[in-house]
DNA sequence: GAATTCCCTTGAACCGATTCAAAATCTAGG
DNA sequence: CCTAGATTTTGAATCGGTTCAAGGGAATTC
């Protein structure tokens, strides 16, 4: 007597179908060994025959309450995990994470706030990290009502309420400035990334302080303390916030170079602001680094691999991805904070002052 | 009287609390404008006391039945999404085609079978997108089991039964060796990829066409119908299976270039490959394109950006993502074959032959 | 022959929401 | 004041599984 369903077989149908209760079916599917050979095969054949593939996940979900998976938040498109350079480094620490523990990994974006807010709410995950480059707070905001565990990135206010990992943004740039000023630099120009959402053009100290990413203001402080320290007179260091894109940074040069003493050290936030600067640089027909030295921050391995290699603060990108999935997953839900080193990789971007 | 839970709150505890029926705290989260404001505020506060954030996306689902998100799979670890630069490229198309419709996107990987099988048999998706890079067969024979939306890309057997998206590589092939006809060549080598799993070295006629993989034995067809129309002749033209990867890739050029008359013109079916060939190319001193000309296969961003631009056949890498996309959200579940044209990028990796 | 084990299997509770027909309440018109 | 119609709210079914205490039956021990 076959059955024809109008739909597709569920667990129930086969245990109607079997003459056997649903626990054992789910047994067969679940835990094989518990169940009778017999009643074991028998089951399968009926399963096969209803065209039973096994368990639907959204089923088992409930009950179980693990996905399984973890989602990366960013504020940006989608396509951003793939074309910025730092987002795929860290993802490639993330991708081994996940890897290792066999979770998998849900790619979470939104263009528009709504957009955002619905994904996050919905996202079918065990935990997040939030990539903070842009619009941090509102994320950071929306995911807290998920109650998941989350680790915020690059997250510009520190929260001590919040899991972080980060690196010392302060001693990274400490050391950068520090570098140049043993070439024997003493003129210096910063290229700053946003210290508030989308503004770009020349800042004052005062608006480096009152600055909403932490981060920026951090790595001036860190300039700061070695051009200090060096007798040089930081209020004469011009900084220039950029959108760590071609046209600002382009803008800041201009404004650097049109000067009657232009800079022969640049300190760039970021490495995708110092390759176009050294672009600009080339272009302009100035020597890097024979007449003007630049220093990124990153660590990216575009900056490694370019024509010119550049020098630059290098963060430990991949780690700070897997050390976000590890607390994640074995934080146990407390509330971490980790710092990580950042390293000096002094490459062909960098030489003697004239 | 306040009710304290021994667990996180749901939707029901809210309604009992607030003295309404399940449905219509329901609707407060989901549909506020049908319910009455006064009730409306009362249970918002009341859920906000109770630490309730909101419906639960697991129990949504069940109900639901849609997840919103495809999942992306590959029989490589996770990584290959970041790395790999085709991968890459597609996955810049998927993300846009995802961002427009607000689907979200999980990666799906394993590196041992069972992993894989796990992965794909629980995955939280609406439909998947098969990269058959590597093991297509059996990823496809596993994403069956799940009875939702697919599409094959890159599969090598084709089969009528299932969707796919794809170019025509015999036709591309035919173009790029006719472009080196065009240019005088007549002593060619082809650096082919796989035809079977895991093996590489110099196969004969009758191994092509025993392929597994049939994108390769394609390629050799569609680069013969050109050199046979040009009455060359192809018995006499190496090919050499790879692994996509330098090792092997430097066996393949030993082999070539060890030889009385090595070839003038190299037919690629990897951008990949075509790079590592002429980076091993200048290594011996010899010139490309000047005593050696090497064309690619697939037009990834990396071959227009090398230190000496590759020329290619390309394929509209995002544009197969992007319809991969749209075949499942959009398909009604019928089965679709595309077929994307490829072009001919020149660039400097051909000239004429000496 | 009764008692004890062991091995399977059962049945029902539970996971956390959405949905919709039907009931209850309100509004306006006669 | 009554009623038709409009607006809200309810209650119960449903989505598709997992889990585990309790039950049944066969094998083993006393």
């Amino acid at each position: 007597m076959a059955v024809v369903l109008d739909r597709v077989a569920r667990l129930a149908d086969v245990a109607k179908a079997a003459g056997v209760s649903q626990g054992t079916v789910s047994n067969v599917f679940n835990r094989p060994e518990v169940v009778r050979e017999e009643v074991r095969e028998h089951v399968r054949a009926v399963a096969k025959k209803l065209g039973f593939r096994g368990p639907d996940p959204k089923g088992r979900l409930l009950r179980a309450g693990k996905v399984n998976a973890i989602g990366i938040a960013v504020a940006e498109p989608l396509d951003y995990f793939f074309t910025d350079p730092f987002a795929r480094e860290l993802m490639r620490g993330i991708s081994d994470a996940c890897d290792d523990r066999g979770a998998g990994l849900s790619l979470i974006s939104a263009l528009n706030s709504d957009g955002l807010a619905w994904n996050v709410q919905n996202a079918l995950v065990d935990g997040f990290v939030l990539l903070c480059i842009e619009g941090g707070e509102r994320l950071v905001e929306l995911t807290r009502e998920r109650q998941l565990p989350f680790v915020a990135l690059a997250l510009g206010k520190p929260d001590p309420s919040i899991s972080a990992v980060g690196v010392d943004d302060r001693e990274g740039a400490r050391v950068a400035a520090q570098h140049l000023i043993d070439l024997g630099h003493r003129r210096f120009g910063i290229l700053a990334l946003e210290f508030v959402d989308d503004r770009s053009g020349p800042v004052t100290m005062a608006e480096v302080e009152a600055a909403v990413y932490s981060t920026s203001r951090d790595r001036v402080h860190g300039y700061f303390d070695a051009l200090g320290a060096a007798g040089i007179d930081t209020r004469r260091v011009p900084i220039y916030e950029t959108l760590n894109d071609e046209a600002t940074t382009h803008a800041a040069l201009a404004f650097m170079f049109d000067t009657q003493e232009p800079p022969t050290a640049l300190l760039c936030m970021s490495d995708r602001v110092a390759l176009i600067a050294m672009d600009w640089l080339k272009a302009r027909g100035l020597e890097v680094p024979g007449q003007v030295s630049i220093i990124g921050f990153d660590g990216i391995p575009e900056g490694a691999t370019a024509a010119q290699p550049l020098t630059t603060i290098s963060q430990p990108i991949a780690d700070i991805g897997k050390r976000a999935i590890e607390i994640i997953l074995e934080g146990g839900g407390k509330v971490r904070r980790e710092i990580l080193p950042t390293r000096l990789d002094i490459r062909a971007s960098t030489a003697k002052a004239i």
